[in-house]
DNA sequence: GTTAACCGTGCAAGAACGTGCAACTTCGTG
DNA sequence: CACGAAGTTGCACGTTCTTGCACGGTTAAC
C-alpha cells in the first residue's frame, strides 16, 4: 500500500463519512496506527483536516478561507448530498440534476469508483469533471434562464437517448399533498423525462424544501424510489411524507 | 521489451488499477526495478502521472489542464475577440467553440441583438448567459478532460441536427504550412463536424497561436471563412497566413 | 482518582530512491 | 562490413524515506 494512495483513502472516508477513526482505517488497511496517525497529522498540517483524539474531522466551515466558504453549502445541504452519495454502486451510470445540493454530492463523489455521470447542468458537470475522475456527460439543448439547465425539444431528444441507474432529482418543493414540485414547466417536463429514463430516482430533500411546494408538479411522492433527509431535520412533515415514500435518512 | 512497450504497459496498470507499484511491474515483465523507475520518471516528466514513493498515481483531477478558468484572457484575445464580435448580424445564431478567446467575446456580445449561441463548452454557456441575453444552447455528449468540450459520438450526433451562420472556431496552432491543428483528436473532429454545419467559420487568431503548430489538424487553411488576428499583431507569419485565407484585422 | 485508550517521539530495520558506471544494443556513417 | 556515436539496461553504491515498535506523557471515561 502506498502512502499517497493511503491519504486518498483517508480523504475519501473523510468526506463519506465526515470523521475518520485511526484505530478502525489501520486494521482496515492492515498498517499500523502509527502510519495513520503519522498520515493524518501531515493531512492535518496541510490544512485538509483537523486532528482530534481519535481520528480525525473535516475542517469547520467557520474556519475555511472565505473564497471556499462562498460557494459552500448549507450543512443540512451537505449532510443529504453525503447520505445521497452513498446510494451509489460502483460502475454505475448516474444523472445528477441542477441544485446546490447535488452540487454539494459533486464534492464528495468517491474516487476510483468507475462512475458515470449525466447531467443536464452546465455547472455540476464542470464541478464534476474538477472533483471526480468519473467520465462526465452533459445533456444538450437550450439552458433555461430560469434554472440554468439544458431543457426544450432539443433535451427532451437527447434524453431519450440515455439511460442510467440512478437519478438524483432536485425539487424546490416537496409536500405530503403536492408531491414534488419545482418553479418551471420546461424543467419539470426534463425533469420527468428524466426520471423515466432511470431505474431509480432519488428525491434530495435538504431542509428548506421539506413542506414547502412550487407551481409545477414533477412527480408524486410514490413514484420515486426514494427520499433522502438531512438526518438531523426533525421537521414532522417527514413523518407525513413517510406514509407515501421511503425516507432515508 | 522495448521501453515504448512498457510504458503503455504502465498506462495500462495505471488506468486498470488506479495506481503503480513498481515492484510489482518489475517482476511481472521481468525487468529491473530501475528501468521502470525511469519509465516511471520520464512519463511524471510527460504529465501522464505522479510520481509517488513506491510507484505511480493518476495525475488527480484538480490538477489537470484546466486553461480556461486559471489564465486571464491577454490584451491580444481582447482585441481579436472585439474585433470578432463585430463580424456578428444581428438576429444570427452562432456557435462559439471554447477557448479564452470565446470567453472574451462573452464578456463583450452585443444586447438585445435577438442572438443564438450555440457552444459544445459548459464554461462558454455559463458566461454567455451570464453576460448577455441570448439565447444558449448547450452541445450534448460526453467531456473531454482535455479540453472539457463535449465531444466523441454523442456530441457529433448533436451537431447533426444544428445550424447555424458563423462559427467561431478556436485552435491551438495556425501555421502557413501545417494549417489549423489543436491537441486532440477527439476536439478536432468535434470542430470539423460543427464546421460543416455552419454557413461561415472565422478563426480565432491572438497572438500566440500565430505560427504554432499542434499535434491534431482540424482544417485547412483555405476551408474557413476568415481569420481574426490581433490588430497590434506584426508577426510576419500573418503575411503567409494571408495568402492562403482572408485575415480580418 | 483510577484506568485504559490514545498520542508524540526516538529509534532501528528495511524498502525505495537517485546516481554513476560498465556492458550491451541500435543506428547511422564511412 | 567496420566503426563510432547514442541510447538502453542492469548493477553497485550511498542516501533518503517509510514503517513498526518501544517508551513515557496525555487525554477521556468511568
Amino acid at each position: 500500500m502506498l502512502s499517497a494512495q493511503r491519504k486518498d483513502h483517508l480523504r475519501q472516508i473523510l468526506r463519506r463519512d465526515g470523521r475518520v477513526v485511526a484505530k478502525d482505517v489501520a486494521a482496515d488497511l492492515g498498517v499500523s496506527e502509527d502510519s495513520i496517525r503519522r498520515d493524518l497529522r501531515e493531512l492535518a498540517d496541510a490544512g485538509e483536516l483537523v486532528r482530534v483524539y481519535g481520528g480525525a474531522l473535516p475542517i469547520p466551515p467557520a474556519d475555511r478561507p472565505v473564497d471556499q466558504r462562498a460557494s459552500l453549502a448549507t450543512e443540512s445541504k451537505e449532510r443529504v448530498a453525503r447520505r445521497a452519495v452513498g446510494l451509489i454502486p460502483l460502475n454505475s451510470t448516474i444523472v445528477l440534476d441542477a441544485g446546490t445540493t447535488t452540487l454539494a454530492m459533486t464534492r464528495v463523489l468517491p474516487h476510483g469508483a468507475d462512475l458515470t455521470v449525466i447531467t443536464p447542468s452546465p455547472t455540476i458537470a464542470l464541478a464534476v469533471a474538477e472533483h471526480s475522475d468519473a467520465r462526465v456527460v452533459i445533456i444538450g439543448g437550450e439552458l433555461s434562464r430560469f434554472s440554468m439547465v439544458a431543457s426544450g425539444p432539443l433535451a427532451m431528444e437527447a434524453v431519450q437517448h440515455l439511460a442510467a441507474d440512478l437519478f438524483f432529482l432536485g425539487v424546490t418543493g416537496i409536500d405530503p399533498v403536492h408531491g414534488l414540485t419545482t418553479g418551471n414547466l420546461d424543467d419539470a417536463a426534463t425533469k420527468r423525462a428524466i426520471a423515466a429514463r432511470c431505474t431509480q430516482t432519488y428525491v434530495l430533500g435538504s431542509e428548506e424544501k421539506i413542506g414547502a411546494t412550487s407551481r409545477c408538479p414533477v412527480l408524486d411522492l410514490d413514484a420515486v424510489s426514494g427520499l433522502v433527509v438531512d438526518p438531523h431535520d426533525t421537521s414532522p412533515v417527514i413523518g407525513a411524507l413517510a406514509e407515501r415514500v421511503s425516507v432515508l435518512r
